[in-house]
DNA sequence: TTGGAAATGATAATCATTTTCATTTTCGTG
DNA sequence: CACGAAAATGAAAATGATTATCATTTCCAA
């Protein structure tokens, strides 16, 4: 846990919702920070090692991270006007759970796009 | 649906499974099909804009396809042995549809990856 | 047959991510 | 404080999937 790693927790902190390694190098660039794009990368790789920060897909593949642990939830996105519902996701958990028992795995991890 | 488009969906079956644009590719290649990676591309991108293959995305992010409609399932994949095992998804296809129409969304489509 | 539209594929371009490697910072120890 | 090793940093090059270009070939209706 470095001084990287700290100041990627921050602008994840700041911004919230999910971002991608280039959108959050780009933040901190005009915030006036000189962090460079390698050490970006790597900061962010460490924190999803530690479980501190997920690690994400968008529809194109790209990575986006947010930090894990900020209350699980999830969200509907319409795909027409972009509209973002948070909705809480009980009814998911306790069916993962339930299966993954069934079947006999632990430590489930799970995401969920509707 | 010409020809190429033809030629992606017998692979598709013949290989069962997911996979990647380059791994049909050289499948292809390997029984002496002389067809061009571009056109790999363009026959699966056409395919799926017509929602006759799914696209998914590997965990690092690279692109995979199957036939739809083989009816739908779900998969619980074991991180540390890769074991893998299908499991019927009625359950998570139901709270999705419901949460849908409570907040009034329609045509839903959803991936879970537990 | 023929003319144009659609399909094809080699090649180059893009873009996110990873590697390499030389330089700088940090830090414990004498 | 001074020194040196280890960790951190970042510029630049490498990688690998995907997309764009564009000249050529195949199809097919008139």
């Amino acid at each position: 846990m470095n001084k990287s790693d700290l100041k990627m927790i921050s602008v994840l902190e700041r911004t919230g919702g999910f971002a991608s390694a280039q959108e959050l190098h780009q933040i901190l660039r005009r915030e006036g920070d000189g962090i460079g794009l390698t050490t970006v990368y790597r900061a962010l790789q460490s924190l999803v090692d530690d479980k501190i920060v997920d690690l994400l897909r968008r529809d194109d593949g790209e990575a986006i991270y947010r930090l894990c642990g900020d209350g699980h939830h999830h969200h509907l996105v319409c795909k027409g006007c972009g509209q973002t519902v948070e909705i809480e996701g009980g009814a998911i958990e306790n069916w993962a759970k339930a299966k993954a028992e069934e079947f006999g795995f632990r430590e489930v991890a799970h995401t969920a796009e509707i």
